[in-house]
RNA sequence: CGGGGUGUAGCGUAGCCCGGUAUCGCGCCUGCUUUGGGAGCAGGAGGUCGUAGGUUCGAAUCCUGCCACCCCGACCA
């Protein structure tokens, strides 16, 4: 990978092909760019699934389901949200498909036409407070803090497989206060449970800032994001958080009676992750070996390998392993031992490194022999020799140090490749050669934002929150500026 | 939708310029030997060469149309 990284265009399909495959949809292209996700990466992303949610109900929220069909009128409510969402939405216009009379197989029914067409969701933002009229009515009915796990489609000009595929999975949070500071604290709180879960359970360092004009949520007052740098130091939004005013309440009437009996609409928030997040993992660990998974997401944290010649050996073997195994489980460690014939000892290394398995334990007649066992790391291809005596203990150390290690590699090279430019020949040079995040001063406005899009390619990932103040001139303008704003090129 | 490229076995490919019935590797199946880093040997199965038409005694190869896919750009989580 060290050689791809030198030419900026890393190729990830063959790690992604642990997890996951273009859909074969046959010849119609309309519906290219659906992923078919395999069962081990189905289980990675339902290991995210089970922790976010476990965050979001700690901070108060519950689930429930929406419909998939949004009725085109929801849609035009929201003015900006509609020409957010307008150019790529797949659209159902028929109900029955019928025998074609040439005798040509099936053709869409032309009687059964809808009378008013129905989007397939891109987001739910107008269905769910079109739900949300009839539940608010009194101050008494909020906060309402609802998420949403579901798929949605966008029909992207051009997909690319995790970032950016026609549909995806994701959770989506909608949520309903009294008052816009509240709001804009759920906003907040959200953000940071997205930043805690990408930094403890992905081991990927995020930024976390504000969207410009130009990149924000179409019908957001304000976006927040966390922002994650790939191991070719181009930048990827890995979720959001946006804090939506009065927006959608004003657009679906959603009022409530204050406590002092006037009506006044809704706060809201919405905010979301997606399968995307399985692209970072990739492109943020991976090595020439395959998938690197911290072991706090992976679904398979320790693999046992036996060797053996004979099944006299092998008998022996079991023995010790399922022990090993035990004690690793009541540890609350997932393990699997794979005693499988079809496949020898050095396909299996092979085999579980390229998915990623942080731990390996290998036993043979010699470990056997003198008590011992190999040990390999994942992250650093490690391999050492342990006693068995309190094994467990062992392994539960290891799996915490590979944990951190494998977020201090990602942190490190996010700062080796961190950079602030003064001047626009500093700030080209970086982007174009170096590539990486550089913090630069930027006068506001979507004008010169757009223009610097032009010119490199690069974009304001974020003004990040916190900001240090910091009087400066404008890389491309010269005019002033208060603070320096995160540039970088980006998925 | 613009600019480039590619379609040959489950996957990756050679052959195409210069027409003669398809090469190699991986994978798959059988047998024996193997098993501490993707095993070895022997045998075997598998292909309407994207598609439709044209030229020709003969087309994977030349010509034309169509289709699909990939990369770059606009769009985007």
């Amino acid at each position: 990978m060290s050689e791809q990284l030198t030419r900026q265009s890393v190729n990830y399909s063959d790690w992604y092909n642990e997890l996951v495959t273009k859909a074969d949809l046959a010849e119609n292209s309309a519906v290219r760019g659906c992923m078919v996700i395999k069962p081990y990466g189905y289980a990675i992303w339902e290991k995210m699934q089970q922790d976010l949610d476990r965050r979001f109900k700690e901070t108060g929220h519950v689930n429930a389901y929406f419909p998939l069909f949004i009725p085109k009128s929801f849609f035009s409510k929201e003015a900006s949200h509609v020409e957010g969402f307008a150019k790529e939405c797949a659209i159902v216009t028929h109900y029955r498909l019928m025998n074609d009379p040439n005798g040509k197989g099936v053709i869409v029914d032309p009687d059964a036409k809808l009378e008013e067409e129905l989007i397939i969701r891109p987001t739910s933002e107008t269905i769910i407070w079109n739900t949300y009229r009839g539940w608010i009515q009194s101050y008494r009915d909020l906060p309402l803090l609802i998420n949403q796990w579901a798929n949605v489609v966008r029909w992207e000009m051009r997909t690319r497989l995790f970032l950016r595929t026609a549909e995806f999975l994701w959770q989506e949070g909608h949520t309903a206060h009294a008052t816009a500071e509240e709001a804009i604290e759920e906003t907040n709180k959200m953000l940071n449970v997205y930043a805690e879960f990408a930094e403890e359970i992905l081991a990927i360092p995020v930024i976390k800032g504000t969207k410009t004009a130009n990149e924000r949520f179409a019908g957001a007052i304000d976006t927040l994001c966390i922002e994650a740098m790939m191991q070719d130091g181009k930048a990827l939004q890995a979720g959001t958080s946006h804090f939506l005013g009065q927006n959608f309440a004003k657009a679906f009437d959603v009022k409530f009676t204050t406590k002092e009996g006037k009506q006044d609409f809704v706060w809201a928030t919405s905010w979301g992750v997606s399968t995307r997040l399985m692209g970072a993992l990739v492109m943020a660990h991976s090595d020439d070996d395959g998938l690197v998974l911290p072991p706090r997401l992976a679904p398979i944290q320790v693999v046992i390998v036996p060797i053996y010649k004979n099944a006299d050996q092998l008998n022996t073997i079991n023995e010790h392993a399922e022990k090993i195994k035990k004690s690793l489980t009541v540890k609350c460690i997932s393990v699997k031992y794979d005693n499988r014939d079809t496949h020898k000892p050095g396909w299996k290394f092979a085999e579980y490194e390229l998915k990623g398995i942080p731990v390996r334990i290998a036993i043979g007649p010699r470990d056997i022999e003198q008590g011992t066992v190999e040990v390999a790391r994942r992250d650093t291809k490690e391999k050492s020799v342990y006693q068995m005596t309190d094994l467990d203990v062992k392994i539960e150390h290891l799996l915490s140090q590979i944990q951190e290690n494998i977020y201090t590699k990602a942190l490190n090279f996010r700062e080796e490749h961190t950079y602030n430019a003064d001047t626009w020949n500093e700030f080209v040079d970086i982007i174009e050669n170096k590539t990486g995040f550089v913090y630069a001063h930027w006068d506001g406005t979507s004008e010169t934002e757009q223009m610097i899009k032009e010119k490199t390619k690069a974009t304001i990932r974020c003004i990040p929150l916190n900001n240090k103040k910091e009087n400066g001139k404008c890389i491309l303008t010269g005019n002033p500026s208060e603070q320096r704003v995160l540039f970088a090129r980006a998925y």
